[in-house]
DNA sequence: GATGAATGAGTATTCATTCAT
DNA sequence: GATGAATGAATACTCATTCAT
């Protein structure tokens, strides 16, 4: 004896009947979830900063309830910490490969590093995660570190391998290590800071192309041996 | 038998009888006292930013009580509002002031406004506002404008004209007007940010006079005509 | 084609259609889950409370998945009020049959039933629920009701009894018979909640042994007639 | 220049006018406010239990907002606990002294002891505390272990006491001192208890008096030498 | 003016309950 | 039947703001 209260979708093609109470309330998405949390909250986190963030708007913007989001991460400070290890870590490590495995001039290399970094940077978010870590990192110390160590770290040990090789070569003038990486990558970071921040402040809108190539062209200059 | 609501400063001998909508959008009361709670309240937004800041810490740092804080401003957001716009304008006139007042190589002019940028920097805490802003440009569009006018286009201005100059007088090479302002500050704003953000978790500090040096020399380099 | 909301058991062949209020009060499919359900609610509602009880605790205490729980009981109230009506009921008529049946002195009589007693509270958890019980009394009224009518009043009824018998024997002396039942037993009870309650945080443990011999002995000497 | 928007109550005796205007939303009471707090908390609990009780009927039966509560406790564990502690803990004291003071027959003693008690319980809500802390003494171990110290065990001892007086001064038979102190008390916990949890089920009330009469009599009797 | 006790709207978090699998 | 992912109402707690003193 069967009580029948709705339609099930059935075996056959006509699956569209009842446009709008077919759909399941919701479906199970273990795996797929976590990303797409992750991903929400990224854009909240970047667009308001940790504590404006209401996790309510984070599981909206997911398209689940806020309990969900707690099936996944203990807590806000969790999803945010998970936010910031998750999407950064993997990029880095290309990049390293193209330093040690590159041949031909360096200021060639300079410009391979920074082509590629562009195409990281516009993969996944990094320049959002970068705003937030500049933002909270008097707020989440353990974070500040990790994301110090592995990235800015590991961003200017390779910008460092960089300068020594073409000074090595004989390419590049005597340098500053100490301080030099940190210049060098400033105007990217800042690049990525400015999409987060003023671009849409700005009257005219920054060719990141042209950007980038008067970027090279003046860093390989500033560099070079005269 | 009156509860006096608020008085309303009248300086003009014209007092303001407005019967019920009478907040006025900017009253402040006294003098001495708001500079304490600027400072206060600029080191804790800087520190924490926006959101997580409580107005009782602030209350605190500036040595007194929650309620005095409303005496002065009327809300959270109007001494955010205060810290943002008191503490920076005065400091771009002067650039503009040297800008156009220099005499001799454009290369010199440079180094004289960094090095005069750098001594305003330290002098206010320029380099918190700076970082605050880049955290809370989006939920404050309207402080964000205000500072992209007043801050980044005037300082993005001056250094277009420093360019234009070098480049009237050949000493400069053809350079892309429309990014070399950002590129060419980039440096010196990601030392700003970066005093008030990874700073503490670096194992070595940075040397700023270093950093200054390096930058100027490098920038110089790569600005002249080969 | 049809999704099956839910089957009614029709053990009697006659299939109790309702189109829409389908709900039973009070539905149940096997026989085997449940014991095994009831001995894990008990422990924990005895442990925690009612209100600070998870289910989610419950099934797992049980070996079974949140859900399964409301497939047996409809909530948590249900459960709660299953544990307390499934677990005493059948002992207390035992008892009842001793009083009514029992040759000889009273005295023995009394030392008969709280022998009788003692050893239906350790084979099911009587003591859980009698704490259980007080602790939520004004939560359950309902079950309050429930209980006090099936427990407390028939357990004092049969003291009653037992008192009258000694007295028309002239064995114990003129007794208030509208309290002495609740204290003759109070010393029990009190036993049942000592375990549940305190008695993990005292140095020595009590003896049950102990405790009873000295509160028949005791109590016997109290009602003998001198 | 003044803006009038409410009526200050004036130093005349004219203060009624505006009948329900007048009275100040809230008035300060930083003394007076603890002793309500912990009133309101005391009751909630005791009806509810700890989990079920909702801080914001607390703050509405002590007649504050529920942000009030937290300017005195830190959290509703703290408030919880400051309900047992603050409640209890002077009580005990006086009844020691009586019993190292008393002079007279042990039998007598037993019953000024019982009478202070009875006089104590109904004073402070002694009775809900100690239903509470039965229902919760496994969610709070720290504050079992206090009530167990500071009520259970004094309050036991002192029976103790009491009964080896009446022991050595030959009034009493021979007793287990391990257990009777907790036997001869049972009763009037049961009491307390019952006044808390089953009282509003009973169909005819128990006269407190009759109650206590029977129990010390009935008890007495059970202590004497035969 | 100043103060800080009191407020209550706003949020993070929990957990009984539902329902897609 | 079972499962456990998903839900969302319910609640503890915070903090900007007000206002009695």
């Amino acid at each position: 004896m069967l009580l029948c209260w709705r339609r099930l979708p059935d075996a056959l093609g006509t699956e569209m009947i009842m446009n709008d109470i077919v759909k399941p309330r919701w479906t199970r998405r273990k795996n797929a979830r976590p990303k797409e949390l992750l991903s929400a909250a990224l854009n909240a986190f970047v667009e308001r900063g940790f504590a404006a963030t209401k996790l309510e708007d984070v599981a909206r913007m997911a398209g689940v309830s806020k309990g969900t989001l707690y099936l996944y991460y203990e807590s806000k400070e969790e999803l945010f910490m998970a936010v910031v290890r998750e999407t950064i870590v993997p990029n880095i490590a290309q990049a390293e490969k193209i330093m040690t495995e590159f041949k031909g001039d360096t200021r060639d290399l300079f410009k391979e590093l920074i082509a590629n970094w562009y195409r990281q940077i516009s993969s996944v978010d990094m320049a959002g995660i970068c705003k937030l870590m500049f933002a909270e990192a008097s707020n989440f110390p353990e974070l500040a570190q990790f994301y110090h160590a592995e990235v800015i770290q590991r961003s200017e040990s390779m910008m460092t391998q960089m300068l020594e090789r073409g000074m090595k070569s004989g390419e590049f003038r005597e340098l500053d290590l100490n301080v030099m990486p940190k210049i060098i990558i400033a105007p990217m970071v800042m690049l990525m800071l400015w999409n987060k921040s003023f671009c849409p402040f700005a009257q005219q809108p920054v060719s990141e192309e042209d950007y980038i190539r008067a970027y090279i062209e003046n860093t390989v200059q500033g560099l070079l041996k005269v």
